[in-house]
DNA sequence: ACCTGAACACCGTTCAAGT
DNA sequence: ACCTGAACACCGTTCAAGT
C-alpha cells in the first residue's frame, strides 16, 4: 500500500490533534502509517518542511467567501475571528503557526486580504501592513496562551487555579481584584475585547475612511 | 569547585545567547558548566524549571522605579516597552517566555502595573485584566516574530527578500505594494505603530478616565 | 519511484554509587 | 549535600540497498 504526500500530511495532523507539538514525532508519525521511520523522509524534506504544510494547511480557505461591500471594521474582525477559529481547530495549532516564518501560500490571502480591509479604513500602505501584523500577533497571541492554559499538566489543579495560588494579595492588590472579577481565562468574549481595542484604535491612527 | 543555583542560572542564559533555544541543551550546558549530564538536576528538577527561571530572570526590575504619577497611558506604553527590551536582550527571549505559563513572580510584578495604569485609564477590573492581557500579547508576539526572522538560516537571504519572492503582485497586490513601501520588517518603530493603537483604543473602551 | 534496515549523532531524565 | 558514571528510552536525519 504506496504512501501520499497528502496521506502523510493528513495523519500527522491527526497524530498532532492526539499527542500534542511536543510528542509529534516524526517516528510516531511513521508508526502510526505503517512504515519505517526513513520512509516520511521521501515525502517532506525534514520535520520543519511538514509542519510547514501542516500549518499551511490549518489555513486552507481563510478568505473564501470574503464580503467585499461590508465595512471594513466588520471585514478586519471577520478575518481576525477565521484566525482564530482555524489555529483553535487543531491541538496546539497557534503554537504551531507561530514557530513558523511567514511566508505561506494561505498566511498570505490572510494577509492581503487584512490589508485590503485596512486600506479601505483610510490608513496609507504601511500603517496597513503594520496594523495587520499587529491584528495577527494579538490574534496568534491570544490563541496560544489559551491552548497552552488547556494543555498544562493538571495535577488536579488547572491553570486558573494555579494562577490564584500565586497571586499575593497584598503584593498584587489589582490582580487579585481582577481575578475575582474574571469569570474564565481567555475565551471568546476576551479574545472580542482586545480585538475591539485595536480596531477602535484604527480610527484614531488613520486619516478619514475613504480610500488612498 | 562547587556549583551553585545562580551559577547554573546565568550560565544557561550565557548559552542561550550563543546557540539559541533550540540548541540549549542540558547536555551543552553542563559541558559549559564542566560537570557531568546529571549534575544540574541537583539544582533544578528539570528543563522546564530552568527555562522557567530564565525567563523570570529576563524580567528582573521591570517595575523598578516606575512614576506613579505619569498619566495611565505612558505608564501602559512604559510598561510595553519594558517587557520588549526584556524580551529583546536575550537571543529568543520572547519565544522562551511565550512558551511558559504566566505566573512567574517578576510577570505577575509586571501584570499587577499594568492593571494598575489601566484601571486609573477608567476600566473595570475585569477590563483592565484583559485589556493588560491583549498588550502583552501584542508585545510578546511582535518580539517574538522580531526575533524569529533575525534567527533564520539566512542562506544568503534574509527574511525580508525571502517575503518578497513570496508574494505574487497580481496574487497579493496590497501586500505587495505595502512591503514596497515598508523600509525595514519589525523594530522600534513597527511597534510603536501597533501599541499607539491598543493605547488608542482603549478610552473608546473604558467609561471617563475617573477611578472605580 | 518509493521504501527498508540500519546506522549516526544526538536528546532529557534517573539513580546507584561515590565523596 | 553534591556530583559521577552509566544507563534507559527516546529523538531527527541519512543512505546504501532492495523492489
Amino acid at each position: 500500500m504506496r504512501l501520499s504526500k497528502e496521506q502523510v500530511l493528513s495523519t500527522a495532523v491527526d497524530v498532532l490533534d492526539e499527542v500534542g507539538l511536543e510528542q509529534l514525532t516524526m517516528r510516531r508519525l511513521s508508526a502510526r502509517l505503517g512504515v519505517q521511520n526513513g520512509a516520511t523522509y521521501w515525502h517532506f524534506r525534514s520535520k520543519q518542511a511538514l509542519l510547514e504544510a501542516m500549518a499551511d494547511a490549518m489555513l486552507a480557505g481563510i478568505v473564501d467567501d470574503l464580503d467585499p461591500h461590508a465595512p471594513w471594521h466588520a471585514r478586519v474582525a471577520g478575518l481576525a475571528h477565521r484566525l482564530r477559529r482555524a489555529l483553535l481547530a487543531r491541538r496546539d495549532g497557534a503554537r504551531l503557526f507561530a514557530s513558523l516564518f511567514f511566508p505561506l501560500p494561505n498566511a498570505l490571502d490572510y494577509g492581503e486580504a487584512m490589508i485590503a480591509a485596512l486600506r479601505d479604513a483610510g490608513m496609507s500602505h504601511r500603517d496597513a501592513a503594520w496594523t495587520a501584523d499587529a491584528v495577527t500577533y494579538y490574534v496568534v497571541g491570544h490563541a496560544a496562551e489559551e491552548q497552552l492554559a488547556a494543555g498544562l499538566p493538571d495535577d488536579g489543579a488547572p491553570a486558573t487555579t494555579r494562577l490564584t495560588r500565586a497571586v499575593d494579595p497584598h503584593r498584587h492588590p489589582h490582580l487579585h481584584a481582577a481575578l475575582a472579577h474574571v469569570p474564565a481565562p481567555h475565551g471568546e468574549e476576551h479574545f472580542d475585547h482586545g480585538l475591539r481595542l485595536l480596531v477602535n484604535g484604527i480610527p484614531a491612527s488613520a486619516g478619514t475612511a475613504s480610500a488612498m
